[in-house]
DNA sequence: TAGATCTGTGTTTTT
DNA sequence: CACAGATCTA
């Protein structure tokens, strides 16, 4: 039974043997802290610890779902089935509907996304004739949600006079208001948003005792994976959950808190020791994932971090090559680079996609991925960025269901009133909110009763509204006796959303309708699975719960692909090969973050957790211009690169003229051979080149470059406006005459016959081309 | 009222 | 560029 215990380490073994009292383990990036959460766990249930009683949250569904499988191995199924383990959300929403009743909410309350909370914040303002430009929504949006997540809650707003006059300082002193207002909405909606699901879970443990006692006791095993990126909201309901019985064990590591964004307190980790008796600290410092040389370039980035707890990470694993550094055009270079590389390496090392991951700081970044992966038909995966239930024809449908569920749903009523369209205006629909805030009902509610309230609507609006509440409610009824697929397939066709989007006929609506059907597939599989689960029903509730809170990690695909995603997001995996691209100021460290020493220590940190996601090799890639909101904009290397200590890294490219130069200077490279700069190529698995080169090979790269002279020089602009029958000349072929233009903005390329070279294509940005006519 | 079109505005990261 | 909101037209 305890054979398992073996595979563990000294430092590992020591918190999985550790029954009772409170622990705190500090580990290290790839230091086994889920084999020891999961060996913990295994032993606890050994020792007669009844898996009712063990309670473990994890950052994500997938964590969760991983380690209730690795459980399972060791301890069998069918126990391992009843551990309560998952997210703070989704853990605490399923308590919430339990006990919901108490707080008075149904217990089929809605949960609303970000984009709910914010359309129904940008209502609320225009309500209240506020001026949008300085009560944007979405600043108010997160300045709300931080209140939430510091437990500050309207009253206690309101009675914190300071929070008031920083509200009036910056130019919004009807903030509480909103957040009033806000507040009452949601409650009146029967929903809560994501803030709400810790907030409400604090209030229900705060105000009824016997509720936390009841909690108390049956979670008397308390286990929090990246304990790091905990908020005070969080942090208050581990508290009082293990106050009884003090079993507590947090792991984490103060290194990769990434999440201060969103309210984590590093704080919660710093200062564990002192919130419980007789805390026990382990250290996991031995790391098994990653060579010697990532292992040690990471330790040389967060050194330069001031705040942290000390540790040292090492390892016994093979040197490895040198962290590959590049720098390209553009992004759509960089992509193409990468592509090529992991194709390369692909080959050369035979290994299968899932052996790759791209990472970069935001979403937007994929696109230039996705298409050089394309390209070079990759096949690859992006997770995060919009979720699959986040799509407009899918949260359309999902509207539907959930306001059938809950008529109440502000939210989801808005969306689909009029969608598709049904003649119901916004004229019509601001009536019905003013009427809905002035008696206090909601807006599904004042339909009903449109006998015994003035709408001022003529008969015709009148029909609609009614027509539109009796489907509502007969897609209510049907849900009583039908299943969930049923009643989603009814839905998508009734309301008549397919028809519109077929109607459409574009590829894109085409697309849509695929969505839908696979929505609706979803659902199916649903039911069938929940069947065989002995406390679920496969009901259309469960399944909105269930897609409330899932995420697009938690999609299992079962290809083999190559995976792209945000730094954020690839926290806790690992992949053989990673790729770092936008390595550049303003990007990584983003400019949103560098004003405050704490948040650049954040960025910081962040960088730690994307080299370490590497096994085998990293590399890291900058662009010299690249397109950002539309426009191409001059970029400049990342400080985080500098910050490595240089035996770590390997450049591809000569280190003396990088900073500030802009593209018309270093492109124009007319025919030198642009590969006789690159001083190495690199290849996977050949001993690592040197470190940056020494001046003296510099020295003759530089010689390498010709000395550009601009006069006569046909400019960039010239040259991008050329059009087919243009008389050219070229330093080397001479006259010719432009035959055809291929390809838009940097990728523009002429097909041009020479009088002494022939038919030639070239890239625009690079020939070196002087207008004649 | 619906739908097309224009304008403006902002963009970090996520449960 | 991408989306939200405003403005215009049928």
């Amino acid at each position: 039974m305890e054979s398992y215990l073996a595979e563990l380490n000294d430092a590992q073994r020591a918190p999985v043997l550790q029954k009772d009292g409170a622990m705190i383990v500090i580990a290290g990036a790839g230091s086994g802290k889920t084999r020891v959460l999961t060996y913990r766990i295994a032993y606890l249930m050994s020792k007669g610890v009844d898996p009712f009683n063990i309670l473990s949250l994890t950052f994500t569904n997938k964590a969760a779902k991983e380690m209730k499988k690795r459980i399972s191995q060791i301890v069998g199924s069918s126990e391992a089935k009843n551990l309560w383990m998952g997210t703070f959300h989704s853990i605490f929403a399923k308590m919430l509907r339990f006990e919901a009743d108490k707080l008075g909410y149904p217990s089929n309350f809605t949960i609303y996304d970000t984009q709910d909370s914010q359309r129904l914040i940008s209502a609320i303002i225009k309500e209240m004739g506020l001026d949008k430009d300085i009560y944007k929504y979405k600043q108010v949006y997160s300045r709300i949600s931080s209140y939430k997540n510091s437990l500050i809650t309207v009253k206690a707003y309101f009675q914190n006079p300071e929070l008031k006059e920083a509200d009036a300082m910056s130019k919004k002193p009807r903030l509480g208001d909103i957040y009033k207002n806000y507040v009452d909405r949601c409650f009146k909606a029967g929903a809560m948003d994501f803030d709400d699901l810790l907030l409400k879970t604090n209030e229900l443990l705060n105000r009824f005792p016997e509720v936390l006692q009841k909690y108390q006791n049956r979670f008397r095993y308390i286990l929090v994976d990246e304990y790091q990126d905990t908020n005070h909201s969080q942090y208050l309901i581990v508290k009082a959950l293990s106050d009884k019985f003090q079993n507590i064990c947090v792991v984490g590591d103060d290194a990769q808190s990434i999440y201060a964004f969103r309210g984590a307190n590093i704080n919660n980790i710093l200062n564990f020791q002192k919130d419980y008796d007789n805390v026990q600290l382990y250290r996991l410092e031995q790391n098994y994932r990653s060579t010697k040389n990532i292992v040690n370039a990471a330790n040389s980035i967060i050194e330069k971090n001031k705040t942290k707890l000390e540790k040292v990470v090492w390892t016994a694993n093979e040197d490895g090559p040198k962290i590959i550094v590049n720098r390209l055009l553009t992004d759509g270079e960089e992509g193409r680079f990468v592509a090529s590389s992991i194709f390369e390496n692909k080959m050369q090392n035979q290994l299968d996609n899932g052996s790759f991951a791209i990472l970069y700081r935001t979403n937007a970044q994929s696109r230039a991925m996705e298409d050089a992966l394309r390209k070079r038909e990759i096949p690859y995966r992006i997770y995060g960025g919009l979720s699959f239930y986040q799509r407009k024809e899918i949260k359309d449908v999902l509207s539907y269901l959930r306001l059938l569920i809950n008529p109440n749903d502000e939210a989801a009523l808005k969306r689909v009133i009029n969608y598709p369209a049904r003649g119901i205006g916004q004229t019509t629909i601001d009536k019905l909110t003013i009427a809905a805030n002035t008696y206090g009902k909601s807006i599904f509610e004042v339909i009903e009763n449109l006998d015994h309230i003035d709408l001022k609507v003529n008969s015709g609006t009148r029909n609609k509204l009614t027509n539109f509440v009796n489907m509502i409610k007969s897609f209510s009824i049907l849900n009583e006796n039908a299943d969930a697929f049923t009643v989603a397939d009814t839905v998508a066709k009734k309301t008549g959303l397919v028809q519109d989007l077929k109607k459409d006929g574009t590829p894109e609506g085409v697309a849509k309708i695929e969505n839908i059907e696979e929505l609706l597939n979803g659902i199916r599989d649903f039911v069938e699975g929940q069947k065989e689960l002995a406390d679920a029903t496969g009901s259309l509730a469960e399944f909105l719960e269930d897609v409330a809170l899932a995420t697009d990690m938690d999609k299992e695909t079962g290809d083999d692909h190559v995976a792209l995603m945000t730094i954020h997001l690839a926290k806790g995996l690992e992949f053989p090969y990673v790729y770092i691209v936008g390595m550049e100021e303003d990007l990584f460290p983003s400019g949103m973050s560098m004003n405050t020493r704490s948040e650049l220590e954040e960025e910081r940190r962040l960088f730690y957790v994307a080299l370490t996601r590497a096994e085998k090799q990293a590399y890291l890639t900058y662009t010299q211009s690249r397109y950002r909101w539309g426009k191409l904009v001059d970029a400049e290397p990342s400080r985080f690169i500098d910050e490595i200590e240089g035996k770590f890294l390997d450049y591809m490219i000569p280190q003396d003229d990088y900073k500030y130069k802009p593209l018309i200077d270093t492109d124009i490279f007319g025919d030198v051979d642009k590969s006789k700069l690159r001083q190495t190529k690199p290849t996977a698995g050949s001993p690592p080149p040197a470190h940056k080169p020494s001046e003296e090979q510099l020295r003759k790269l530089r010689k390498l470059r010709p000395a550009l002279d601009h006069t006569g020089q046909a400019s960039i602009k010239d040259v991008v406006k050329l059009e087919e029958g243009n008389e050219v000349e070229h330093i080397r072929f001479g006259k010719g005459k432009v035959l055809k233009i291929d390809g838009i903005g940097q990728d523009k390329k002429a097909e041009i016959n020479f009088e002494n070279g022939g038919i030639k294509k070239l890239l625009l940005r690079f020939a070196k081309l002087k207008l004649l006519s």
